[in-house]
DNA sequence: AGGCCTTTGAAGTAC
DNA sequence: GTACTTCAAAGGCCT
């Protein structure tokens, strides 16, 4: 239902203009510094916040940390980059829609639908995206301060291009080899991912880039360090032995001195 | 119920 | 500056 939803939602999105420049550097951009982070000028709406703001806006998720989280009013580089009225989705090999699930910036609302919908990259402890963080402030029952740390939803990282790459690829990994296994997709999605050319690559990198900054304006205070600890760990002794083990193909790679971008090396083919 | 597996990349920490 | 660690997604498997 939700899936639903901001499916079709998205699929209204899948029509903007390829920003200038993409698929020309298909390295991943130059990290973006909280210093970068917009904290003065005139607000504006990126049109993609804009199209999608819902008839009946959703307060904004200001309950969802004890951070000030604003309503991401400002997007100087943003602005145009989502336009709905004119280009395709780049060349994205897109089918039918970009994203299993919605991405970052469909958080605020559908055309038409007037339901408020949580932003994707909330979500409750739990880690199911089911939540309805706006109507948390129904509760009448006053929490301990533990009950409320243990509650707080958890804003998401952004996901990176690989995992863009990955949400728009599974489906079809597990169509064509009839796997389910996550494992054994993410394995083959990896390969996938190596082979593509760098134009291609870097569509996906452009789009994380997107999403990344998008994250900043709607969560200016996060932090990755935020979610850290969050999940628990078996030690990690168990799965790494630098002795034998020679670990992601990255960290092999790394270790052979091979190149990241192009090379497969031996121990992990 | 919840962690592991498996991938890459971004961002955090530690030295 | 470099190396290492954590977490984003996914879903079957395992404890």
């Amino acid at each position: 239902m939700y899936k639903d939803t901001v499916y079709s939602a998205f699929n209204l999105l899948m029509h903007y203009p390829p920003p200038s420049g993409a698929g020309q550097h298909p390295q991943p951009q130059p990290p973006l510094h909280k210093a970068s982070q917009p904290s003065h000028g005139v607000p504006q709406l990126s049109p993609l916040y804009e199209h999608f703001s819902s008839p009946h806006p959703t307060p904004a998720p200001a309950d969802i940390s004890q951070k000030q989280v604003h309503r991401p009013l400002q997007s100087p580089d943003l602005s145009g980059f989502y336009s709905l009225t004119s280009g395709s989705m780049g060349q994205l090999p897109h089918t039918v829609s970009w994203f299993t699930h919605p991405p970052l910036m469909l958080g605020s609302g559908v055309p038409g639908h007037h339901a408020a919908i949580p932003h994707p990259a909330i979500v409750p402890p739990s880690g199911k995206q089911e939540l309805q963080p706006y109507d948390r402030s129904l509760k009448t029952q006053p929490e301990s301060k533990g009950e409320k740390e243990a509650k707080k939803p958890t804003i998401k990282k952004p996901l990176n291009a690989f995992m863009l790459y990955m949400k728009e690829m599974r489906a079809k990994v597990i169509a064509e080899c009839t796997l389910k296994e996550s494992a054994a997709i993410n394995q083959i999605l990896g390969r996938r991912w190596h082979a593509l050319s760098r134009e291609e690559q870097a569509k996906y990198y452009e789009l994380a880039r997107k999403e990344r900054q998008l994250h900043m304006q709607l969560y200016p205070g996060w932090s990755a360090r935020d979610n850290y600890g969050k999940k628990k760990r078996r030690s990690r002794e168990k799965h790494q032995d630098s002795n034998t083990d020679p670990g992601s193909p990255k960290k092999c790679r790394a270790r052979f001195g091979l190149n990241q971008q192009t090379d497969w090396c031996g121990p992990c083919r």
